[in-house]
DNA sequence: GTGAAAGCGCTAACAC
DNA sequence: GTGTTAGCGCTTTCAC
């Protein structure tokens, strides 16, 4: 059975194509008799317009390209809830693309979503996300966003004057570590995330002024990188674990990380927070899900997946637009952590 | 500055866009020459056709639209992940619906899914999980199926002789049944879901059937229907330790639902498995994190995922394919049940 | 109010 | 091997 088209409306309505396509977009004033006339055919046959052919005019597909590396990770989830969110009545749809933070599959998904000519992309981990880029990664993004509306979200590209909207983690690392600090504790430690990812080392940066700042001292030793899994938590700790010397309480890069922390300790029968104290990053569901309940960083990833939608609905609308959304962490306080004490 | 065309492309290389077309798609000899001039010119501009104008003609989008109840579930997440990883080197990409599980919003899914002219469509949960479904609803993806594959994911709509790829929820709720049983439990709850919701219900079922087969009574006040949530499965779990008389353990609809009520008898002071044992479904991820780990049921979630976009790559490649097919769901023991023990 | 026809960017006969 | 041309299904001038 072929596909129904305009031609088929217009023939069986006894007019031209122009006037179906103008009840359909209500471009034109139409006369209520042929209106009714069409508009019953359409009906009849369950009649929905082809919206390749009409992109292929109007230049614009109603669709935004969401590169992100991990749909498993909450914080990923929620962002792009927050994003599926802002985009409902704006009409907009998302191709969902999983890089697993590998770079060549980045490429990839870029060249694919120019293909299919998205309206915008939403660019999350991976390249950008990066310390010291190599200049062909950057140059992808920064050539795609000549043509296409680009923003980053809690990332950056060197030199591109790309728009992004990010939360300031650091600002978020220096609120966990004096919130230990006022909780008591002189000796913390750093747990998780790779030493050339620049949201980890940001955090990395502001734990070490904010501890600085305090005349505390942080032990090379205590810094300890790894992944941002549980798993990888787990086993970081469980090095912290074996340690002559413990601190009594660790910042971890994520949730993740924090909950693998948990798990190592309780499963050596320590006791959370009374024998160590252990804080996450992001404020993902996980957060509350585990026992004890984290304390941690809200990044608002919802917020930050709104407004990216919002910003680039403004950037295909052609509006002029700030390049740089800050957003503000918060400091979510829960079970995790405590007041230092002796018992150790 | 306009876009680039096969014809700006043709008219540097002093060809016809014909032959530009051909080397773009390997479809007819060209000079060895000729290919390598135009080439040259299609990297010098970046020149990326445009898939729009191909889809039109090739009445192809390589586009497979997932519509699923709520992404921040992990089983969800995981099923996407397993369809996206069959769909690698197939060359498909993803439109994410995420319902919310409301009919109306799945209803706006499917109209565009359509007229975006989609190559496939994978419908989980929401309307498919109805016991007794609306015509209305149903219809709407009934005449959609004939026009575009469609596969259900652990759903069935009446009627409709739709592709669907299941795991057997109850033997899945049968081997946690027997588990409990095995473990000398004789007195056990079903926490969580809702009466419509047909996987919930061939669970319930297929935990009554198996405490029957063994002889064991079901108390009615021991079948709290509720949600799939954490929040859900934490009220649940504090109504029935309220409880004049408590049962020994506790089956829960999903993994959500699950850590809910490890949280609830937790802060009650209760201690799992030795005061209660309880159990989840789905393996998400959820259940290696919590203290203690979940026994649950696998549902494969992944295979789900990748076994749906075989079935629909072979539909859209028009071979001839069976209209069910079953995954076996498999129990996994850990640490939240245990031996039954008067210690209560 | 309505129709004829051009054109969006591409592919695929068909001709040479 | 290569060019001409007719569509794919729609929107949009420009006439009338």
């Amino acid at each position: 059975m072929r596909n129904i088209t305009v031609y088929d409306i217009a023939k069986e309505a006894n007019v031209s194509v122009a006037t179906v396509s103008r009840v359909l977009n209500d471009t034109a004033p139409v006369k209520i008799s042929t209106r009714e006339k069409i508009m019953s055919i359409i009906n009849k046959y369950q009649f929905q317009p082809n919206a390749l052919a009409r992109s292929l005019i109007s230049k614009s597909t109603g669709m935004i390209g969401v590169i992100l590396p991990d749909i498993t990770n909450p914080f990923f989830t929620e962002v792009f809830l927050g994003a599926e969110h802002e985009a409902r009545d704006k009409g907009y749809t998302f191709f969902l693309c999983n890089s697993g933070g590998e770079y060549y599959r980045e490429s990839e998904y870029l060249s694919v979503l120019n293909e299919k000519r998205v309206d915008g992309i939403i660019f999350l981990g991976g390249r950008v996300n990066l310390v010291r880029n190599k200049p062909e990664l950057v140059k992808e993004v920064a050539e795609l966003a000549e043509r296409t509306p680009v923003v980053l979200i809690n990332g950056n590209l060197p030199k591109c004057n790309i728009h992004r909207v990010v939360t300031d983690e650091a600002f978020g690392a220096e609120l966990l570590t004096q919130h230990l600090i006022d909780l008591g504790h002189r000796e913390i430690a750093f747990l998780g995330g790779m030493e050339h990812i620049a949201p980890t080392v940001q955090k990395l940066k502001a734990f070490r002024r904010k501890m600085e700042e305090n005349n505390l001292r942080v032990r090379k030793e205590w810094i300890v990188y790894g992944e941002y899994s549980v798993k990888s938590g787990k086993q970081l700790m469980n090095r912290l674990i074996d340690m002559a010397h413990r601190p009594s309480a660790v910042i971890c890069v994520n949730d993740f990380t924090a909950v693998g922390a948990i798990k190592a300790a309780v499963e050596r029968g320590m006791r959370i927070p009374e024998h160590i104290s252990i804080a996450g990053y992001d404020d993902t569901p996980l957060s509350t899900t585990v026992i004890p309940e984290l304390t941690t960083v809200s990044q608002q990833s919802h917020e930050l997946g709104r407004q990216a939608v919002q910003i680039l609905h403004q950037l295909i609308n052609r509006e002029k637009i700030r390049k740089l959304t800050l957003l503000q962490p918060s400091l979510v306080v829960r079970q995790s952590t405590g007041l230092y004490t002796e018992q150790r």
